[in-house]
RNA sequence: CGGGAUGUAGCGCAGCUUGGUAGCGCACUUCGCUUGGGACGAAGGGGUCGCACGUUCGAAUCGUGUCAUCCCGACCA
């Protein structure tokens, strides 16, 4: 391709609208352009790293043994009423309706489609296990869409549903999964941890996720997960699925007696750690949540955070977040009392579902709140002052420094770009859309199921988040839109012409993806396009072209060597 | 959904306080000159100042509303 033809426009400056580093480098490069809020033109250059992408996703997926098909984008409500999702996915579901007033969406993921699908072509055991998928744009109306292409609204995702006979069998495709899934990534050139995950909206028991680690001290991380992993052992997890063994800590509050004592203004709790003069370790913190409509009060001891996917899970929710304070007015009248957030504690508060996390358990003599405003009960204990609640479970914010629960080392924290993640979904839409084929025994049984995605257009992103310099983009050579490109210097030159021509139409002859910057140009404008573009591989025909001699320079680590010609034709040969 | 900010040419911005009919840099067109790291000169083209209503003789500028975009928060009581 002619630089003279291509469909690119470079910005001098970077856009102003941008964040994260991807973002800025590929609207500046030409490679995208915004349309509306989260959803962006993917002009040539990104449309071929997409193709890359997609293409290396394909071989891998065809050679695990994976379909490919498409599904439609548009998807009617009638299956979302079967799976029961229709009315728990909540906003991010961009729903509309027909002409006819029948109301549809646009898909988000394929569950629903693809269950359908099973449960007209599969009548029988003989047909598994198989596994089919699919690359196609996605919709999903973010509450707030950023950081460009890796947290858009419409996006380019490859999504895969294996089907199986038993439990066994969805272990073993499962594994396929994995193991296809480090094969993409890292022919991608990206390095990625597989770590647990939640299991979240779409379902299911067991997860994974492929996140693509990033710079902690990176500007403008782009990192939108906290993974927890252990220094010694592989465990690794998503900070919302992640556990630990905590270090000892001073958890006897030595108030020697039961009493409410004033704590006037004490709203936080390390204001009331200072006022009382003790360790955060001994108070028990009171925090009312809304899970799915209704009020859950979740106790923690002071010095933790709630996990809030955690308490969800608790209580099998799909949504949660923090009472807000005319709620919390509401839950003390319904009980006789009217404190506000800081003083809430578990005793008298009636309507409302208590869980405690297992930090609170052993503490002893330890403060609390007693739904009086400026006050708290100190001295406290279980089972005398305050009743421990029922449900305990692990509700807590996995910290740094906490130990690893299968090896005792220390756990360490870092952003990632979830890139891919894999699902055993079970039976959870083959039961309830009534998916079912007929076993070796004749007994009609529901299909168990997997599902596995990957951000195609997040996973180019990415990439650009890890291959970057402060001229531009470095993309690694298997997907970037060209190989190669050709630059002669001065377009006035006759031999430098002719010779940057005779290299472009070898490699062209020899299938390489070459562009030659045939643009009337001045040198600076033209070596500062193709590092901005990032293309691998630079042969830059000069001055030097007198003693035949060009100059060879590999984007990744800006290395330069000047040979002739045919030795710079032969290196890209040999890629 | 709450808080903050911004909407002026394709991109990046100034002008607004103190109303008088729009400007700069890049990009674009033509000519000249230049060609190893985003040159230079000359001459051009391109904007209902997000939109609506209002105040005024007169609104990019003041007021009200609305839409859009960006950032922060969705949180530890």
């Amino acid at each position: 391709m002619r630089m003279s033809n291509l469909f690119v426009q470079t910005l001098r400056e970077f856009p102003a609208d941008a964040e994260v580093i991807s973002h800025k480098l590929l609207v500046r490069a030409g490679y995208i352009r915004k349309l509306t809020n989260g959803v962006y033109n993917f002009l040539p250059l990104m449309w071929r790293v997409l193709k890359k992408v997609e293409n290396i996703v394909r071989e891998e997926m065809d050679a695990a043994g994976a379909q490919e098909l498409l599904m439609p984008f548009v998807q009617p409500s009638e299956l979302w009423q079967e799976s029961g999702r229709w009315d728990v996915y909540g906003k991010e579901l961009m729903r509309l309706k027909d002409r006819h007033g029948r109301e549809m969406c646009l898909g988000p993921t394929h569950e629903e489609v693809i269950t359908s699908i099973a449960r007209e072509g599969i009548r029988s055991y003989k047909q598994l296990p198989v596994n089919l998928y699919q690359i196609q744009s996605k919709f999903r109306d973010e509450i707030r869409p950023r950081f460009g292409l890796l947290r858009g609204r419409e996006f380019i995702m490859k999504d895969a549903y294996s089907f199986d006979v038993d439990e066994e069998g969805l272990d073993k495709s499962y594994e396929i999964m994995a193991k296809a899934y480090r094969n993409i990534f890292e022919r991608c050139g990206l390095e990625t941890k597989m770590v647990q995950s939640d299991s979240g909206a779409i379902g299911g028991s067991v997860s994974h996720e492929f996140m693509v680690l990033v710079n902690e001290e990176a500007e403008n991380n782009a990192g939108e997960n906290d993974v927890f992993y252990c220094t010694k052992c592989g465990y690794s997890a998503n900070s919302n699925h992640a556990v630990s063994i905590m270090n000892e800590v001073e958890t006897d509050g030595k108030f020697t007696k039961a009493e409410i004592v004033d704590t006037p203004n004490t709203h936080s709790i390390e204001e009331l750690a200072a006022f009382l003069n003790i360790p955060s370790t001994v108070i028990c913190k009171a925090l009312i949540y809304v899970v799915d409509g209704k009020y859950v009060l979740a106790l923690i001891r002071g010095d933790r955070t709630v996990e809030e996917t955690k308490l969800m899970n608790v209580f099998a929710g799909n949504d949660i977040r923090i009472a807000r304070n005319d709620e919390i007015e509401e839950i003390m009248n319904a009980s006789g009392f009217n404190a506000v957030a800081g003083f809430i504690g578990p005793k008298g508060l009636k309507n409302i579902e208590i869980v405690a996390d297992e930090t609170v358990k052993d503490l002893k003599n330890f403060v609390i709140g007693c739904n009086q405003n400026d006050k708290h009960l100190v001295g406290a204990n279980w089972g005398i002052d305050v009743d421990l609640p029922q449900r305990i479970a692990d509700i807590r914010l996995v910290e740094e420094n906490d130990k690893c629960v299968d090896c005792g080392a220390e756990l360490k924290v870092t952003k990632g770009i979830e890139v891919g993640n894999i699902f055993k979904l079970g039976t959870k839409y083959s039961k309830a859309m009534n998916a079912t084929f007929t076993d070796k025994d004749g007994k009609e049984k529901p299909f168990i199921m997997g599902c596995y995605g990957i951000g195609i257009s997040r996973t180019a992103a990415a990439a650009v988040e890890r291959h970057h310099d402060e001229y531009g983009i470095k993309w690694p050579l298997a997907i970037a839109p060209y190989t190669v490109i050709v630059v002669p210097v001065s377009d006035q030159d006759e031999i430098q012409m002719k010779v940057a021509e005779e290299i472009y139409n070898k490699l062209l002859a020899k299938n390489v993806e070459v562009l030659i910057d045939d643009r009337s140009e001045r040198a600076g404008v033209k070596l500062k396009d193709a590092d901005l573009i990032g293309i691998p591989y630079r042969i830059t025909v000069g001055k030097t072209i007198k003693d035949n001699l060009v100059e060879f320079k590999t984007r990744a680590n800006n290395n330069v060597e000047t040979i002739t010609p045919d030795e710079a034709i032969a290196k890209i040969l040999s890629l």
